[in-house]
DNA sequence: ACGGGCCATTAACCTATGTTAGGGTGCCGT
DNA sequence: ACGGCACCCTAACATAGGTTAATGGCCCGT
């Protein structure tokens, strides 16, 4: 949830994002926003990195969804994760000279540059800045790792269950969702990619939801109509998105399982 | 096919493996070095990571394997990675105050301790060492998402191949695979658990390939008998894990490193 | 107003992979 | 030397999820 002291409220987006792990002082809020080019529109058709090609530019996005995507030679596509307001693009890919993956707009998508090698000259005279950039990857590797979990032993059921609830809390965090609704713009296709599922699955799976009174879906549109019993089904932690420092007994719990 | 100079094949495997990506003068060298505890083993049953805890020590791998992985709470089992010689475990977590996966050795495992916060010390007086390690962990990422297309998208047999393949690259890398074979001290059962199959399966897999003639495992070795027909049938791109640096040019924008 | 896409939906059928249930081997502790 | 125990292997059967195919709605360009 984002923070909602007036301060914080007006400030930039990606000044919002990082500040959740470091608080961050005015200097460093200017010095970050003065890193980003004017913001322009690029279209929901056109790709924003090709795989295989070398990362040109680094973006914030500011308004839209995309998704990170690769595709095997016979067609298949698998859905990396989904680029949501407030993240970076090609910064990473930036080390490569060949990017590992492609970026594709869902929707129209409002971006504005960053200059990479500006950001990094900031890390000199701001080092917590390089925290909070270390500390906003390691969370997208840690969402990563739940895509792993999702699509390797997840039933469909469970994991759909599973990237709703993730959604819903990243957008929250930016202001992009309700308590318990959000703007979906996205395919039973693209569900199916980012899921490793067929899109008549996805329908299947849907419907069941549906059927059961934990959802509603409907033009663009998704609102869990039981949150608790989503989480139940799903099993999930949103500890890797928000990293609360977990309770001491329960920590104790954890330890020695399997 | 660790780099075959007197001089780099001296060096210690930490140093080798931030290397490949930018290359170290006898400076930098040296001060990584001096960051690293003397070496310790510990046994195979006992983790040096657990989900949900605190995450305490930053390691060096310098011999031994070992998973990371995810447990749900009925006991499912998901592998993320392989951790092997010259990997660092801890160091993306120390950002959180709480491990989001656990790490467990599959062999005793020679490691020794790295201090984080002399690590990013010498970043200050070492850039290229950030940028080494920036990259390393990029590359990470980069294996995450081959991981989440071979189980999505990929059937057993394909994304049992690219596994292997995968494996026999990284090993190479760190002069511990031969041109088509390496120790796999591995169960059918981690296997199923990286890939998101049973291990039932995944022995009727390994049978096909026995049966088609396109590998001999036993006793914790493998060899890859035809890595052409591997390679065709996993759909295998190595480039995800050489990523030669930037050129030149490129580079020097990048850092402003002089 | 029409045709052609794209998308959601459903039914019927199919298969890759999971589950259950065993048997065999080798190793380890007592 | 013996009983676990971990691991590999296989067969028989079960099912989650894939494939194919068809229908209908909606939007968009002409």
């Amino acid at each position: 949830m984002a923070d909602s002291t007036p301060d914080n409220a007006t400030d930039n987006i990606l000044v919002r994002k990082l500040g959740v792990s470091v608080p961050l002082g005015g200097g460093e809020k200017a010095a970050l926003v003065a890193l980003l080019s004017p913001s322009r529109t690029v279209p929901a058709g056109e790709d924003l990195l090709l795989e295989g090609q070398r990362p040109e530019a680094v973006f914030l996005v500011e308004d839209g969804w995309a998704i990170r995507y690769k595709l095997l030679p016979d067609g298949r596509r698998q859905v990396l994760n989904f680029v949501l307001p407030g993240d970076i693009v090609g910064l990473r890919e930036n080390l490569f000279h060949v990017t590992p993956h492609s970026v594709g707009p869902l929707t129209d998508l409002v971006v504005s540059g960053i200059d990479p090698a500006g950001l990094i000259e900031l890390f000199r005279d701001f080092p917590k800045l390089a925290i909070a950039v270390a500390w906003s990857a390691a969370r997208e590797g840690a969402m990563m790792e739940e895509q792993v979990v999702r699509i390797g032993r997840r039933s469909a059921y469970e994991s759909m269950a599973h990237l709703f609830l993730e959604l819903l809390k990243r957008l929250q965090m930016v202001g992009q969702a309700s308590a318990k609704a959000f703007e979906l713009p996205v395919t039973q296709e693209v569900l199916a990619d980012t899921l490793g599922l067929s899109v008549v699955h996805v329908n299947r799976t849907l419907r069941r939801f549906r059927k059961e009174g934990l959802l509603e879906l409907e033009e663009g549109r998704i609102r869990l109509l039981d949150l608790e019993a989503l989480a139940r089904i799903a099993d999930f932690e949103s500890r890797y998105l928000n990293q609360q420092r977990l309770p001491q007994t329960k920590r104790e719990q954890l330890l020695r399982i399997r």
